[in-house]
DNA sequence: CATCTGACGACCG
DNA sequence: GCGGTCGCCAGAT
């Protein structure tokens, strides 16, 4: 499986949005869904212009580990992305590609994972 | 070839 | 909200 849809779909993401790898998933069709377009992003290469920070878990909530968190964390929040307890206001930022229809987010755990 | 390991997520009690 | 299970599957060991 070619990662290159993922990254273009990534990079259409306009500033101040997010998507979830669940959508990313479902999206592109991939096989693994969400869980493919995670492996997608941990592969994915740097240096290249792909706002992999505007990609979050279901709910809004920041899967990463530390110190990556924080650092996707601060770049959200330096685009206008509100990020409370690891957490992101979906209904405000979520980023749904032009002619999709509208996902409906749901309601994460808890905001801190292990 | 057999296992393990995840930038996941939906469900269930 | 919390913890656990299960489906998925490409690489690494």
């Amino acid at each position: 499986m070619s990662w290159v849809a993922v990254y273009s779909l990534v990079k259409q993401i306009p500033r101040g949005r997010v998507i979830t790898y669940g959508q990313l998933g479902k999206l592109l069709k991939l096989r693994g869904g969400a869980r493919a377009a995670g492996r997608a992003m941990a592969a994915s290469p740097s240096g290249q212009g792909i706002p992999w920070h505007r990609v979050i878990g279901a709910g809004g909530r920041i899967l990463l580990r530390e110190p990556h968190a924080s650092l996707q964390q601060w770049l959200l929040e330096s685009e206008g992305v509100g990020v409370l307890e690891r957490r992101v206001d979906l209904s405000k930022h979520l980023w749904v590609p032009p002619g999709r229809p509208a996902a409906k987010p749901r309601k994460p755990r808890s905001a801190i994972r292990k």
